[in-house]
DNA sequence: TTGTACGCGTTATCAA
DNA sequence: TTGATAACGCGTACAA
């Protein structure tokens, strides 16, 4: 420690007023006179001083920190998302915790934990795709703690919910594969028990049913989504069936470009006898061969919502509707992975 | 707001205790009857105590968290080193506070500001590509507060420093081209003025001399990475050449996958025209055809690294060997994309 | 082994 | 428009 920490006394010291009228002066008080604002600040700067935001914390029992917890970090989605965030975030003068949960519901309730010793004014959640039980948020919920769920999102909480149109996004991906002819279409996707997964799975039948497809259940496969798991699921089972599928809507764009090299590898020719929609329209999707069509999510516009949302709350703004359901637009990229027409 | 807040002094109460007493029960003070202690944490827990770290914080002058400042969270190596930093960083009861500067030097600029004031204990960042000016950390050092630099840092700052060698990476990737046969290599990479992308320029032309191939400058091409100028680079210069390259040492794999399918739509075979290395082994790596063979950088293993050595110093040990440079080892993945020998 | 008393830096309250 | 004072919850020097 070279130079002592200035504080607010420091200040009045020096320009013989009080401790308060610095406070109030350094929040820019109507109250106070411009001159003396002036001084004040110019003094402040001229010594460095910061604020300590824990002695303000402590007084206003506010912490002006958001947490967010994620599944992973590790998608162009995600980290879209999290931009998002914290551009509106730090704009308003908040801090960003973040914290993955690794898909696990343990460590997401750990997690959820630390948050709430850490006293977030705020938590921003996408849960892990295990989580079944949810008295962790119990806590915030009690506190009066606002909790928003985003793309992941539990159904049974009463809490904002930022989202997509899950439902619509796997009607268009499916149609679009009946568009171009296919008849077989193959349906892989996560746990079904998360939103994400069982409304596009609802679009996949309705689009079916639209198009006068009889719904086949051996045509639907739920799994992880892992590198493993995709591969156990093509090679193990489907590419062991008498008759091979002709479409394929994968829920995920990773796995979509796995799965891709397996059906290569398998001499399966993309998209002339398996045609593919992934999801999401990460990076990963453009370079594989054929490149792979997908949904686009709107992960920036996502996250400024989200955080516009939860900060408009927390200035004790837009109290009244804060259980309210927002659905964002998607959009379906069509690539070489599944034109089979021009 | 429903419960109140439990304080030790709740506590102390219903013990008929000290607050004093309590509050040393809590941190398992050595002075304190074991009985004693058991009473004070069964209530605690009884009512849900939770410690409020900003009266803590201001009484100790220390907040417990840790900032992290890195270019983009969106690549395996990133959330893995961040995977890696959070896990033992929360094991030792810090917390983390993320942001990213987006690969520019001003945002770079105020999320440190931001760091500053909000008192982290010490900062771990990865610097934005075009940062040239290192100023915006002198407070920190002046405050003494540590900074370790990882991966992409600055060689003109005191600190400790963790990346992996790059010299030696750049050089394997080379070699491992000239040994395929590759005579003419082109090397796509970053900013130089980045230690990364200069030690691997370092390597890759020390591996070139080892095995007697001139240098040609005409080979070397700096870019920003992105798919934008890689593109221009391959289509506007590149392939316009006469004599075309036959083997490419490309810095990133998102990098290496768009040159890969920029090279394939110019009609190239890879490998056996021109064979591709690429660096991070990020899953993209994997998916592309053929798969690119690449470098593979220990990320969790570094964000461990990382974190172990900041922590320790905090704790008051290892103070003495604090400016110094840890580096970790890197190991090269074979893929189809340079195999063109068995 | 436990308790008293004070201070960390800020802000809310009340008074001037 | 400004000031005096207390309080936020915790940790610690000193005392017992």
């Amino acid at each position: 420690m070279q130079d002592k920490e200035i504080t607010i006394y420091d200040l009045a010291e020096r320009l013989n007023i009080s401790a308060t009228t610095v406070s109030r002066g350094l929040q820019d008080h109507p109250a106070i006179n411009k001159k003396t604002k002036k001084r004040i600040f110019d003094l402040a700067t001229e010594l460095g001083y910061r604020s300590n935001k824990f002695a303000s914390n402590l007084r206003k029992q506010k912490t002006n920190t958001i947490g967010v917890i994620v599944p992973r970090l590790n998608s162009l989605f995600m980290s879209s998302v999290l931009s998002g965030i914290e551009k509106i975030v730090n704009n308003a003068g908040y801090n960003l915790i973040i914290s993955q949960s690794f898909e696990q519901e343990a460590k997401e309730k750990t997690n959820t934990t630390t948050m709430f010793n850490s006293r977030v004014d705020g938590l921003i959640v996408s849960l892990a795709s295990d989580t079944q039980d949810f008295s962790h948020f119990d806590t915030f919920i009690k506190k009066n703690i606002p909790v928003i769920f985003f793309d992941r999102i539990a159904e049974s909480i009463q809490s904002t919910k930022v989202l997509i149109d899950n439902f619509k996004a796997g009607y268009k991906a499916t149609e679009h594969l009946i568009e171009q002819g296919c008849k077989e279409i193959l349906h892989i996707t996560g746990n079904t028990a998360r939103n994400v997964y069982m409304d596009r799975f609802e679009g996949y039948k309705k689009a079916l049913s639209d198009h006068n497809i009889p719904y086949d259940p051996t045509l639907f496969i739920s799994n992880d989504l892992t590198e493993q798991a995709v591969q156990d699921s093509l090679l193990n089972d489907v590419l062991k069936r008498d008759k091979l599928p002709d479409g394929l809507f994968i829920t995920n764009d990773s796995s979509a470009a796995f799965a891709l090299t397996i059906l290569k590898e398998a001499g399966l020719k993309v998209p002339e006898d398996i045609a593919i929609v992934g999801f999401n329209n990460d990076l990963i999707s453009k370079v594989t061969e054929p490149a792979i069509t997908t949904i686009n999510y709107p992960g920036n516009e996502m996250g400024e919502n989200i955080a516009r949302i939860l900060i408009n709350h927390l200035d004790g703004e837009g109290d009244l509707s804060f259980t309210s359901t927002v659905i964002l637009n998607t959009e379906l990229i069509v690539r070489a992975s599944s034109q089979r027409k021009k």
